[in-house]
DNA sequence: AACTTCACG
DNA sequence: ACGTACGTGAAGTTT
């Protein structure tokens, strides 16, 4: 197989898409795309590597070998590795890549392309998304509406919703996405069959905050106590032989063939247990949790007063430091931070929360007088000085610190101006790269739950279920009963602020035990997961690289502290410019309101009452007496306007009101899992048709219209707007199903647009509650007025999930009505880069099933879906070789338009079901599934499904291999040898096992997408030259890449995040290598 | 807490 | 008997 570079990347140019109007404080603002139509082929990013056995210190390869003098020094390293042209990794070409945005400087704005799309630029330079956006615009004239900005004159253009989703097309059927039930999700808070799990419920809550929960309420669950805890003889020095034997035993390389099941093999052994309980399971299988009963419920601590040594003067901490940094300079250090002042579900630790106490264990044979191992340290008051003494313990990175959840910890201590180094591991990541499956009955990623998990444990050198060391809950030992209203003990636990409990008397002993406990259990868990993950060998490419712990070493370690870098950085956010479009998407909401109720006053009496974001409610008056519904029923809404009840004097706070169905029985577009007919956007849409909405306040709608709302926001841009929209047309197939429903006419017509209203109100709400508000929000915001969210490697499949806020799940570049990408801006002087991944998934698809068909598209380049479209349809494929049609065009100078149309353009309809398939079937989505989505008959979907696999059928064998690897071995890899687990399928359902198999498909896929996401993303973190111009990574949204750096040096940087993006492979492998030679040497 | 719906890749 | 595309986070309402 060729290795080389195929052909150079195409130097990217940049173009000048659109410059946003001059007289605002958007002066400057210029934005970018780029889009390159030749995208390397993925399979020579991921052809094998050199072939280097495990053992790689006889290397011959000269290069390597100063690879590896040249990594002792740091420094030198990194700019060798800035400097270096060629090397091994070099043969690891480029990894598709398209599109990039550059943002300018503050006040920077991404500058809607729509509008230039709208004046005529070509659309055929931008991504196939913005095409496709392109596309849809061809029929939302209906919809356009404008309206401006006050302060500044700039110009937006507003779609209905709906109109993005199906690319513009009267194909309705076809859509991106389907939602997944949620009795279909196996994780989440829901999810009705998780009844085994209810015991935990509580504890998953809190699974990624760490433990400092303080000052909160909530639930316990009470775990048994186990009373034999001992301080079991241990020797850090055994550990380390421990691990060279594990090493010296990896020494056979295996054939390819016996590679799969012999790893799958060791696999199961070492999950035979955890396999039986992975989230998979179903819930009536889940094993309870399996705490010894008949233990004593006594709270019971990893360790004792007798274990601690207590710091709290300046002598003692000088003592202990010197020993820290001298005897014990070489041991694993676990650290662990108590901290108050903080809010952990709502507030991000970044700018908040303060340490009040630390601790520190390096191992049971540790003494720092007395036989004492365990050091705390109270940084109360006037002690705060110590953890400025400690600061050079934190700051030294030469000392291999572990902590359970590092970012939270890194974060806190940011606060006190210390900026932690020596990061070595992080036990929770280990836990899951350890078993990426544990929800439910299996308890959830806290210190608690790893540590109180014989699975989890069992690693440990001197293992012995008797002495489990287990971290107690802090509610155990602390919670009180809260009291009743009456004085009565409720069931309801409360927890005192943690700072109270160190500084009670009654408590304080007891809170040290915690506290230190808290570092010992992270430095026993670590010991265990070291030892089990040291035993599971890692794959890359059929090559056996090493043990998973080397992995972690590898890549996740410096993902972990790159992550919380990510995090400490924060994106700004333009405040002012969120309530200024909060204001236009109240305005709009607000006379969709009107609208709506206006309707409904026709039919209902509680019109002014009925709440519009209440799906009940709605379901109700649209369905009711039909369908499962009943005709009436009453709800409790506030009482707004002061209702005094009969034989009441004072207005009670809420009303009830009666609703009742319009009376019409209107076509029921699907049920939810409940059996109700859904009242989500794919039924009002499909019942509302494609109405016009547009926000020319009528007379008696201004009223509606909040006061505060600028009165040039409502009336210039949009009187404009209907200026330019010229006369009505009237187009019924405009309107949905409610119309026939109606019998026609003009009621018909406002029933659609009464639903379309509905619709409006409900996307701009989520819009609102979704990201306009929580942005604005202080909860998320630092000191720095950055939103820090908090980045969690806690996925099945190895991506990266955002929380506090999900900044993840912000509105696409296309959809985004209310341009909320734009409030996310880079400091003055400084700009933003995007970069994405065009199609990787597939691309990644095409690898590993080494689908020459799909491998052959992708090297050609230009539009995917197209090419799969002409390669599924003989007309299609007729017509473009006639020359009828193009299958993409590429402008060159002085051509206005193309010589031919285009073929997305002639066969849209071919091309979209193209499109859908390639996304589909990635996710093993099935000609049932596609039936439905499609109205077609499944045997129909079937044929459209054969058409794809036709010239495709290395993917279907692949597909059938995943499949058959979950079944009998349990589980598949991604790309870099990351394992899925699943659980036994012999004893699941049906339905479990179709579960399974998609799954099984669509890990390895996603998961490899997510590798080399992590891959560019340590590339870019590691970049000496992208550090020293001031760039950094800000955040990720799996194949999306965010920086943020000097306006000066955008350009410059852009290319440098190009080529990292291109090479994700280049220097961690060589990273691994350099790690395996001095492991074994 | 359960249910539904929605946003993203 | 039911779910039939994967993987997430989050909000609002009602029980």
């Amino acid at each position: 197989m060729a290795m080389g570079m195929h052909g150079p990347v195409p130097i990217p140019r940049l173009r000048r898409v659109c410059c946003s109007p001059s007289s605002s404080h958007l002066d400057g603002c210029t934005s970018y795309r780029w889009h390159s139509a030749n995208c390397a082929l993925p399979t020579e990013t991921l052809s094998r590597p050199p072939s280097l056995g495990f053992k790689v210190s006889q290397s011959t390869d000269n290069d390597w070998r100063s690879l590896e003098e040249s990594a002792r020094k740091d420094k030198n390293e990194r700019n060798r590795r800035h400097h270096r042209q060629i090397g091994p990794n070099d043969l690891a070409a480029n990894t598709p890549f398209s599109g990039l945005v550059v943002v300018n400087g503050r006040p920077t704005k991404m500058t809607d392309t729509r509008p230039a799309i709208r004046e005529g630029y070509d659309v055929a330079r931008l991504s196939p998304e913005a095409n496709d956006l392109a596309e849809g615009f061809g029929n939302t004239e209906a919809c356009r509406a404008r309206f401006s900005s006050p302060s500044a004159s700039l110009q937006f253009r507003k779609t209905s919703s709906w109109d993005h989703i199906n690319g513009g097309n009267k194909c309705s059927a076809v859509q991106q996405t389907t939602s997944t039930s949620n009795a279909t999700r196996i994780n989440g808070a829901s999810g009705g069959k998780q009844l085994a799990c209810k015991a935990v419920v509580d504890v998953l809550e809190h699974q990624d905050t760490d433990e400092h929960f303080n000052s909160m309420n909530f639930v316990t669950k009470h775990l048994d106590g186990d009373e034999n805890v001992g301080s079991t003889s241990h020797d850090t020095d055994s550990l380390d032989r421990r691990v060279s034997d594990i090493q010296s035993n990896q020494e056979v390389l295996l054939q390819p063939a016996e590679n799969v099941s012999a790893l799958s093999k060791m696999a199961a052994e070492d999950h035979t247990q955890v396999d039986s309980s992975n989230r998979l399971t179903e819930a009536a299988e889940l094993p309870l949790s399996d705490n010894s009963p008949g233990q004593s419920n006594v709270a019971r601590l990893a360790c004792t007063a007798d274990d601690i040594i207590i710091v709290d003067n300046i002598a003692t901490a000088t003592t202990v430091l010197a020993k820290l940094r001298g005897e014990y300079k070489d041991a694993v250090h676990a650290c662990d931070t108590e901290v108050a002042d903080i809010d952990v579900k709502k507030e991000s630790p970044v700018g908040h929360g303060r340490v009040i106490c630390f601790s520190i264990y390096c191992g049971p044979n540790a003494d720092f007088g007395d036989r004492k191992n365990c050091v705390w340290v109270d940084v109360l008051d006037s002690n705060i000085e110590l953890l400025n003494i400690f600061r050079e313990y934190f700051e030294d990175s030469s000392i291999k610190k572990v902590w359970h959840n590092f970012s939270f910890d890194r974060h806190v201590l940011a606060n006190h101006g210390i900026r932690v180094a020596g990061f070595y591991a992080d036990t929770m990541q280990l836990a899951r790269l350890w078993h990426s499956g544990r929800k439910g009955a299996e308890g959830s990623y806290s210190l608690e739950s790893l540590t109180s998990d014989m699975k989890a444990m069992n690693g440990v050198y001197d293992w012995d279920s008797q002495t489990l060391t287990k971290k107690t809950s802090m509610m155990e030992l602390f919670g009180t009963k809260k009291l009743k209203k009456d004085g009565t003990e409720g069931s309801m636990k409360v927890l005192p602020p943690v700072e109270e409990l160190q500084r009670s008397e009654t408590t304080r002993e007891r809170w040290i035990c915690y506290s230190s406990g808290d570092a010992l259990c992270t430095w026993r868990l670590w010991e265990s997961l070291y030892g089990q993950l040291s035993k599971r060998k890692w794959y890359f490419q059929n090559d056996l690289r090493g043990s998973m712990y080397e992995f972690y070493d590898t890549y996740w370690r410096p993902f972990g502290e790159l992550l919380a870098d990510m995090e400490g950085h924060g994106m700004l956010v333009d405040i002012e410019y969120l309530a200024e479009i909060e204001k236009i998407a109240c305005k709009e909401r607000a006379i969709s309101i009107s609208r709506f109720r206006k309707w409904v006053a026709k039919y209902c009496s509680c019109a002014d009452y009925i709440n519009v974001t209440s799906d009940a409610q709605i379901r109700q008056l649209l369905f009711g007496g039909f369908k499962n519904v009943s005709k009436c029923r009453s709800f409790k809404v506030p009482n707004v306007d002061g209702y005094i009840e009969e034989g009441k004097k004072a207005p009670l706070k809420f009303r009830s009101i009666e609703v009742c169905g319009i009376g019409v029985k209107l076509p029921c577009h699907s049920l939810t899992s409940g059996g109700l007919p859904a009242v989500g956007m794919q039924s009002l849409k499909s019942l509302a048709g494609k109405v016009s909405i547009d926000y020319v306040a009528t007379e008696d709608e201004e009223e509606f219209i909040p006061e505060d709302v600028d009165a040039e926001l409502t009336s210039g841009g949009i009187k404009d707007c209907k200026a330019s929209k010229g006369p009505k047309q009237e187009d019924l197939s405009a309107y949905g199903q409610a119309y026939s429903a109606f019998k026609g006419g003009e009621e018909g017509k406002e029933a659609c647009k009464a639903i379309a209203a509905l619709c409006e109100i409900s996307a701009i709400d989520t819009l609102i509650s979704g990201f306009i508000q929580p942005l604005q929000g202080g909860d998320s915001m630092g000191p720095d007025n950055r939103v820090h969210c908090s980045l969690n490697l806690n996925t099945e499949t190895g991506r990266l999930s955002a929380r506090r806020p999900n900044l993840q799940n912000q509105p696409a570049l296309e959809k985004d009505r209310y341009k909320i990408r734009q409030a996310f801006i880079a400091s003055p002087g400084n700009s933003l880069i995007v970069a994405d991944y065009g199609q990787l998934e597939l691309r990644l698809l095409a690898h590993l099933a080494d689908c020459k068909s799909m491998l052959e598209a992708f090297k050609i380049g230009g539009d995917f879906h197209s090419r799969t479209a002409m390669n599924m349809f003989a007309n299609v494929k007729a017509a473009v070789e006639k020359g009828e049609v193009l299958l993409e065009w590429e402008p060159k100078p002085g051509q206005d338009s193309p010589p031919a149309p285009l073929l997305k353009d002639v066969y849209a309809a071919e091309r979209r079901k193209a499109k859908m398939l390639n996304f589909s079937i990635a996710y093993g989505k099935t000609a049932r599934g596609l039936s439905k989505d499609w109205k077609v008959t499944t045997p129909e979907a079937q044929e459209t499904v054969n058409l794809w696999y036709k010239d495709r059928p290395e993917v279907r064998k692949w597909q059938e291999a995943q499949k058959k690897s979950a079944r009998d071995n349990h589980c598949v890899y991604t790309l870099l040898g990351r394992a899925r687990h699943f659980p036994d399928v012999s004893s699941t359902s049906e339905f479990h096992r179709g579960r399974i198999d998609r799954a099984a498909i669509n890990t390895p896929v996603q998961g490899s997408a997510a590798d080399v996401a992590m891959l560019a993303m340590i590339e870019l973190w590691r970049s000496v030259e992208l550090k020293e111009l001031g760039w950094k990574l800000l955040l990720q949204v799996h194949d999306e890449m965010i920086l943020e750096g000097p306006t000066k040096t955008a350009a410059y940087a852009k290319d440098l995040v190009v080529k990292a993006m291109s090479h994700p492979f280049e220097g961690v492998l060589a990273k691994s290598e350099i790690k395996r030679r001095s492991c074994v040497l």
